[in-house]
DNA sequence: CCAAAAGTGTTCCGTCTACACCCATGG
DNA sequence: CCATGGGTGTAGACGGAACACTTTTGG
């Protein structure tokens, strides 16, 4: 095969992992220690290198399954970040992916092993490199979406009640939600489904629980 | 300096610019004959690839200024683009930039030297690999982003009256709007100024000319 | 029996939409 | 004098925001 541009640079390209997930009420992010040079043991987004026979979704897609053990998950693009001198280490075009995961369906065993943590997003310590600016432009991006696309679902368990849901909206959004006006928003969605059963763990009435039919959504 | 990273594949990093403009009353994408293998001749967007020493924002703008002679223009990422085969020639990620331009400041000399064409956004024909794509995003995320913030200043001469402004949001969005739905919009917003001066023009009567003030905006 | 969460409608206000006629002037 | 584009206001529809009480039951 002719290396048809050859006179050109090549340059490292990563992807960094914005993984959010719905805990205590908050929205919280997943960090760790970095594990290598430069930087080592800074609070640092996972994150890994583009292999050369892999597309950059199928990059992020690999990152997060080593490191959560989830496939299938909500991944987007938040966008490429290139300052020449973004990470420390050496010239490195980084794109960062948000992914929104539940947090009862990730592994604690996986989690100690990465020595990762759940950290409120308004709550952040700095992090390597430009990775502060990546979460805070994947949180905007969450925020201005959820408003037309149903994402809180990927951060709830299959069956969730409608407080649980709002709770998500308001984490989210960052503002308290009026309950009934909430409900009737959610009532005018017909792939929010009821099934039949209660919830009686957040409560002493019960609460019926609903799910996201996905099928519905898609008409 | 040592190099962290070396285990690690580098590849090529390209930017892809489009270049809209407002012309005859249509969005219209500037393209040419792709002049380099393989694809040479395919109609295709304006790109180059990224420098060691440059960020991927100075990298846009270096292009933009080579295929234009414009500095300061608008210029936005769209995303990066990574499929594998996604160039026909070799594994290339390329990250795509809009920009807005005033067809009018463009040179047509600069134009006729690249064989640069203003092309419809309606009525392209297939680009050379995933350029489409990138276009109708881009298309997508102009659409979108005009509701909330006044783009449409960029297509047009720094003075205009408000039928031209409007012309530009019917591009736009790809429907006619109600002229006294629209003024009264406009007229809401501070930051677009009624100057002194009437363009004989475009019409009998005369019709007032407004400029955006961009200070007004900041506020 | 009471604390704690679930569930439920109505009114008001601001925003968007539809819609038709007069004005000024160059040719 | 008339064709052409510039300029203006009002009424109805719609959607979002504010707001308070009843129900159920585990402890």
């Amino acid at each position: 095969m002719v290396d048809y541009y050859k006179e050109h640079a090549r340059l490292y390209v990563s992807i960094d992992c914005i993984v959010l997930g719905f805990d205590e009420g908050k929205l919280k992010l997943l960090i760790g220690h970095r594990k290598m040079d430069p930087g080592r043991g800074e609070w640092s987004l996972y994150g890994d290198f583009v292999n050369e026979d892999e597309s950059l979704d199928d990059s992020a897609s690999r990152v997060l399954y080593e490191l959560t053990g989830m496939k299938d998950i909500y991944l987007k693009q938040v966008g490429a970040y290139g300052e020449v001198n973004r990470d420390p280490g050496e010239r490195v075009i980084s794109v960062a992916y948000l992914s929104l995961i539940n947090v009862n369906d990730y592994d604690e065993e996986l989690r100690r092993q990465f020595d990762l943590h759940w950290v409120a997003v308004d709550q952040l310590p700095k992090l390597y490199g430009d990775h502060n600016e990546m979460v805070s432009n994947a949180v905007s991006m969450l925020r201005r979406r959820i408003a037309y696309e149903p994402l809180s679902f990927n951060l709830l368990p299959e069956m969730f009640t409608l407080t649980q849901l709002q709770r998500v909206y308001e984490a989210i959004l960052g503002h308290e939600i009026d309950k009934r006006n909430f409900r009737k928003r959610i009532k005018q969605m017909p792939f929010i489904e009821k099934t039949g059963s209660i919830d009686r763990k957040t409560s002493k009435r019960g609460a019926a629980q609903y799910r996201f039919n996905k099928e519905m959504y898609d008409l």
